[in-house]
Order: structure tokens, then C-alpha cells, then sequence
DNA sequence: TGACTATTGTAGACGCTGGAAACATTAGCA
DNA sequence: TGCTAATGTTTCCAGCGTCTACAATAGTCA
């Protein structure tokens, strides 16, 4: 028995499906991703879901989308946040897609891995990363103006940052490295640390070698 | 009709499935990829993988296996054939990787994104590639010994080279910067200038601050 | 107010999937 | 030659995505 009287018209079923798909994929994985369960769960027919989404893929692209809406105002804020400072604003963007991955593992996921999409979704898939890479740019010409980044390609530059980063939390939330996080490492000095190495580099500087 | 005499015995079909597997990850991508379509491409009925492989995350898991292997032995060879200079070697096992990923991007993704499996499979699944940062820690301490890696925590060096390696492959696979390689780029090309920014850092070497 | 229509939900069917159980064929060995 | 284990087949089940036909409701306009 519901706890709420049941209508035949569920209000938002829309936001309701995008919520239960979330929910599942943070409890049962992308595998138990169906569109039957996320049906079940807002409580409808396991046909209602397509009066909202054509079809799963569009599903997945709407929980897609919603993620990098989510993404970006938290990076926003933290960038705001940060103070004048155009390095300190850099690294508050850092940290704050870092932490944003590591603490929102379903999201990540859904966002940057597209192996639940089939290939037809693939398409409309590839779109969505573009305006996070094209603000970053935008930050690192600033940052080369400033004297604080090295002159160079700002592209390769942001594609170097982003490969790192994504590199870095893909590797955490699939558990690759348990075996290094103990009582000694937390994640967050693993990622600061990361972060650190790819500003100053791991060859040794010109004039210092041995 | 097929051309070759069917018998009831296939001979090696635990080879022909993970052939099959491969193929079919290749052509349809990960969704497409089951246990009955892999069956029908090697002329068995659909359960005859059940006496090979105990279920799906088996079979899956003994593509990543072998895409492992291959992947060793061709990083390998690449660092032989560098000569004797270490960081020579080590560029050559860079590149091995990156060429082996953009190459073989069916395997790459199976081996690194998980998504494919159940969550039970998930478990033996994370080891797959401990093996392979090891010997990455390995080469790091002898690069730090002769003076052309800086020194610090060889582990959080190979995790960064490794972020940025596997971000970018990822990426790339994921075909997020089409928008960039044009007649212009190659991705060999985008590919050398990660390697280089991660070798010689992003930030404003000290001293050379404005 | 009342009827018409578009929107939103349901019911049932189809062919696909992973996998279990029972059975058939064959290879290897005593 | 005959026994047994290994390997492949047949049949069956439940769950999946998605299509089609139908039902209930909300909104609109006379």
C-alpha cells in the first residue's frame, strides 16, 4: 500500500525518473540500470517512462546532462569563492572537479564513460564535455597573461590538465588504487599531490641536471 | 552451409570465443557485446560458452586478460628496442601505451572501463592492472637514480604519468576532441606534446617568474 | 457547465538477453 | 571394447527494451 493516495497523473514523473535512475546507479551499478527499475522505483508502469524519453539512451543523456549542470555550478561557486588570485582560482577549479568526481562517483561515470549510451547515443554523447574544456581554456590564456602558466598552446595545455585529472579520478573511482590508500594517504593529499606534480613537472629543470 | 566440416567438437572453442568477443566488441561496441552473439560468430549454440566461461563477467574478464598481456609484451619490445638510455625507455614505454590504446581501443576500453561488468565481476577485475604500475615504480626509481627524474615519491610520480596517460587515451577513445585533430594535428602529434607538458611541468619554472 | 482533445499513464505483446537443467555426442583411457 | 569425463545442444525461465492499443485525466473553448 502507498503511503500517498495514488493518482493516475504523477505531477513531475519527469524529475522523478531522472532521481530514481541516480538512485540506482549509485546502489546497483550501470549494469542494473533499467529502464523497468527506474519505472518501479517512481512507483509507475514500466512503459510510462516513455511519455518523457524516447527511448534509454535519451534517459541516460538527460542524467547526463543534469550532471554537468550540477558540475559546473559547483565549480563556479568554488572558483568564485577562491578570491581575486588567478592561480588560486585555477586550483579552486581543480579541487572542485576532483572533489565533485570522487564524491559523486554515479555522475562521473555516467558523464564521462558513455558505455551505457548505445552507439547511436554516442553522438549527441560527444557534445556534452565541449563547453567544460572551452571555459578552461578561457581560465589557462588568462593564466599565461598573468605570468603564472607557461606560454604555449592554451588547448594543449587545458587537454594536458584535463587528461590528468580525468586520468586521476577515472583511476580512483574504479578502485585501482585501494591498495595505496590507507591510514598514511588520504585521497585528497594523493589528488593535491598530483596536482602539484603536473604544475611544476616531473623532469628535472633545464641548468639543475646532474 | 558452412565450408569446413562441422563437427560436434570444436577443438579450441575457448579461443574462438574470446576472438569472437573481441570482433564484436569491435565492430558493434560494448552494448553489443553478449554472450549469444558471441556463440552464434563461432557456430555454437548459445549455451556452449556456459562449459568455458561460468558467466558473462568470465568471459569478459578473460578478454581484459589477454588484452593485458598483449598490451606487456608490445610495451616491452617498444623499451627493448629503445637502447640502453633510460629515458629513452621510458618514452618508448610512454608511447608503447598510448599507441597500444588509440590502436586497440576495443581492448583498451574493456581493460580499463569496467562498466561492462556486474558488480560481482568488479572485484577481481581491479587487480588486472597492479601489475603493470609496478613495474611503471620500477622504472621510475631507476630514472630518479640517474638523475633525470626529480626526486620524491616514485608511487605518486607513476600515478600522475599514469593519470595523465590513461586521461588522455580515454579521452581521445572517447572521441571528445574530434573537434581538434584535424589536417593540422594528428593525434601522435597532441600525443607528444602531453608527454613533453607532464615532463617539463605547466607551471613557471622559479626563478623565471615575472 | 459540458464536451472535445491533447497529455500522460496502463496492459499486453514481441524478440532479445543471461542463465539453469536435462540430454546428446564424443574423446580419452582402462 | 566399454566406461567416464568433457564438451556441445535443447528447452525453458525471467528480465530487458520497445511497440501498439487502450484508459484516465487535464486543459481548453463553446
Amino acid at each position: 500500500m502507498k503511503s500517498a493516495k495514488q493518482k493516475y497523473h504523477h505531477g513531475d514523473l519527469r524529475a522523478a525518473l531522472l532521481e530514481a535512475a541516480l538512485a540506482v546507479l549509485n546502489e546497483m551499478g550501470p549494469q542494473g540500470l533499467s529502464i523497468r527499475e527506474v519505472a518501479r522505483r517512481a512507483g509507475v508502469s514500466h512503459t510510462a517512462p516513455y511519455r518523457h524519453f524516447a527511448d534509454k539512451d535519451e534517459l541516460i543523456l538527460a542524467v547526463v546532462e543534469q550532471g554537468f549542470e550540477l558540475m559546473q555550478q559547483t565549480m563556479a561557486a568554488e572558483q568564485d569563492a577562491a578570491g581575486p588570485d588567478t592561480l588560486a582560482q585555477f586550483a579552486a577549479s581543480g579541487f572542485a572537479y576532483v572533489n565533485f568526481a570522487l564524491s559523486h562517483p554515479a555522475y562521473y561515470r555516467v558523464m564521462f564513460s558513455g558505455d551505457l549510451l548505445s552507439s547511436k547515443g554516442h553522438v549527441a554523447f560527444q557534445h556534452t564535455s565541449s563547453q567544460a574544456i572551452r571555459e578552461m581554456v578561457t581560465d589557462i590564456k588568462l593564466g599565461q597573461e598573468q605570468g603564472v602558466l607557461r606560454p604555449g598552446d592554451p588547448v594543449m595545455q587545458a587537454l594536458t590538465i584535463w587528461s590528468t585529472i580525468h586520468g586521476f579520478v577515472s583511476i580512483v573511482n574504479d578502485n585501482r588504487l585501494s591498495h595505496l590508500v590507507g591510514e598514511d594517504f588520504s585521497l585528497d593529499d594523493i589528488g593535491v599531490q598530483v596536482l602539484v606534480m603536473i604544475f611544476d613537472g616531473l623532469g628535472v629543470p633545464e641548468g639543475l641536471e646532474k
